[in-house]
DNA sequence: ATAGGGTTAG
């Protein structure tokens, strides 16, 4: 007998595993209705496709079987499962198959295929359906189009994404989310905070959960957190902290910008559940703060909170050990996670390696590495050869950087690095080869920066910079705090700037760095006694951390850095990260 | 009978 519909609508519900699955494909085959009825066919293809119980291949192969040719029903559910699953370029090539096949495609089947490009990373793909999207007529679809947008920014190409949205005739909320969440995740935070400002000027739609998320992840990369506590006052205001997802933003946000006890207040005071995430972020504030009780502490707590600690968990906890150079702690950590059943990934290994090469303990370090299941990466390698400079450790330089000129690294650092361990062995002629393959090769140079907030306005700076308006008055300052600090019996740390050029220069190079250039414009610009806050690309280098140290002395002032890997918090003469890092 | 935007990571 046939189900009836309604009938059948039910016990697909109630599918909860495979061999539900299997009983309702033969109940439906014996009683023809998968041969009569289209709309049966393709429920149960949905089913063995997207369902919690699926089984793709299964749909698959139930697919050619059908014993009528499928309905744009059937293929979407094929496109949609496919997309989900671990090989979504399947998905792409189903789609491909539906545009020949008699049955046409729909908006829906174009949208799964999107989707199925914005997770293999497609960029021509997505450019291929986008013109099918056009031909088929379904360019005005607003759903689509943020479906496309969307996939544009995740396959990194942000000026498609942005044209996209440029074009959209309506534009509700959903299609600013996709496209500020986009420039966010895509590294152009700036954009990501222009867009979101015009969003509540111009056009007067109400950010929701979403957009604020985009927002505040720009504003954790800017460290703009004045800008943050204002999204955070409209969240309060809009209720939008009943949101995990949006408190789990905002202490990131915090965490970010150097304020680990706001992050911690609003951690410690949210009015939803904490998820894992939320433990994560906290830990990894702490860490980043380097201050590792607490980070440790509250890794102890999640469990008690009945919280099972994840990967990400060990990462922020071995982070945190990492930057108190917590050697044994660290390393007992890194052992323990198979007793959760985790396999550590690179980024562990990097951590632990870093850990090791830090505390001086090279040769454990280098075998680490060289007992890591997967390939090292050029993290890893960096990593070791910072140690050896470190500690002086002439051959495990070479065994590194040798490794970085296989994988094909030719960054200046990696260069620059090797050539200090030679020049601390007074190794003359070693070093001079070392700037001769760096002619020879094509050697990309970061540039570094460093910037600093005042009255809304961002000043950025990069080495020996004198752009801005009132570099006058900064090179100034610069002269007075390098008199005052001859007081303090202050000498330049010349050795780490290359070796072609004389004393003086080296010096001078080393006086106009950028996060000094950032900092002597922080004292001249902000009133006494507040905080100055800035932002580096790079890692501090030892010159500038000496000096901003004895800054914060005699000017009386917080300094807040962050640098590429953590923050720095300099007060009355002394360093948060207590001259580790 | 199925569609768009989302947090943590060396």
């Amino acid at each position: 007998m046939a189900l009836a519909y309604y009938y059948l609508d039910t016990l697909l519900q109630r599918c909860t595993s495979f061999s539900h699955i299997k009983q309702l494909h033969s109940h439906l085959l014996t009683s023809g209705q998968l041969h009569s009825s289209p709309t049966a066919a393709a429920k149960l293809l949905d089913l063995c496709a997207v369902s919690s119980a699926a089984d793709i291949s299964y749909a698959t192969r139930l697919f050619r079987r059908l014993p009528s040719a499928p309905s744009t029903n059937a293929w979407n559910a094929l496109v949609r499962g496919l997309a989900q699953s671990p090989d979504p370029t399947r998905a792409i090539s189903w789609f491909r198959d539906l545009s020949r096949a008699p049955q046409k495609a729909d908006a829906l089947s174009c949208s799964f295929a999107l989707k199925a490009c914005a997770r293999a990373l497609a960029s021509f793909e997505a450019r291929e359906i986008h013109s099918q999207v056009v031909r088929l007529g379904f360019g005005a679809d607003v759903l689509l189009k943020t479906t496309l947008l969307d996939v544009y920014a995740k396959v990194g190409d942000l000026d498609c994404a942005r044209k996209v949205f440029d074009e959209m005739c309506r534009r509700d909320i959903a299609a600013w989310n996709a496209l500020i969440a986009g420039l966010a995740q895509g590294s152009r935070p700036t954009e990501a905070l222009d867009l979101f400002r015009r969003l509540r000027e111009e056009e007067g739609l109400r950010p929701n959960e979403v957009t604020v998320l985009g927002a505040l992840s720009a504003c954790s990369q800017l460290g703009a957190f004045r800008e943050g506590e204002k999204i955070l006052e409209y969240i309060m205001d809009e209720r939008l902290d009943l949101n995990v997802i949006v408190c789990n933003a905002v202490i990131d946000m915090y965490g970010k910008c150097g304020f680990s006890e706001k992050a911690f207040g609003v951690f410690r005071s949210m009015r939803c559940r904490k998820s894992l995430v939320t433990w994560n972020t906290m830990i990894m504030a702490f860490a980043l703060h380097g201050e590792v009780n607490k980070a440790l502490e509250l890794f102890r707590q999640m469990r008690e909170a009945g919280v099972e600690p994840d990967d990400v968990s060990y990462l922020g906890a071995l982070c945190a050990c990492n930057h108190a150079g917590l050697v044994d702690e660290g390393v007992r950590l890194f052992d323990s996670m198979a007793w959760c059943g985790l396999v550590p990934n690179v980024k562990h290994y990097g951590s632990v390696v870093d850990l090791l090469g830090r505390a001086g303990k090279v040769q454990e370090a280098y075998k680490m590495i060289s007992s890591m299941p997967m390939v090292p990466d050029v993290v890893l390698w960096q990593s070791l050869l910072g140690a050896c400079k470190t500690y002086g450790d002439v051959e495990m330089a070479e065994v590194a950087s040798r490794k970085l000129m296989e994988m094909g690294s030719n960054s200046c650092g990696d260069f620059v690095l090797l050539s200090n361990v030679y020049a601390a062995h007074e190794r003359w002629d070693d070093v001079g080869r070392v700037r001769e393959a760096m002619k020879n090769r094509d050697v990309k140079k970061i540039p570094g920066f460093s910037y600093t907030e005042v009255d809304g306005v961002i000043h950025k700076f990069v080495n020996g910079d004198q752009s801005h308006a009132k570099w006058h008055e900064i090179y100034a300052k610069l002269d007075e705090i390098k008199f005052k600090l001859k007081a303090y019996g202050y000498v330049a740390k010349t050795n780490i700037v290359l070796h072609d050029i004389g004393e003086e220069d080296k010096e001078n190079a080393l006086c106009y760095h950028s996060e000094k250039l950032a900092v002597a414009f922080g004292l001249i610009s902000t009133s006494e006694g507040t905080p100055i806050h800035v932002i580096k690309n790079l890692r501090i280098c030892e010159d500038c951390h000496v000096v901003i140290k004895l800054i914060s002395t005699i000017f009386s002032r917080e300094i807040i850095v962050r640098d590429r890997a953590r923050f720095h918090r300099f007060k009355g003469g002394l360093c948060s990260c207590k001259d580790y890092w």
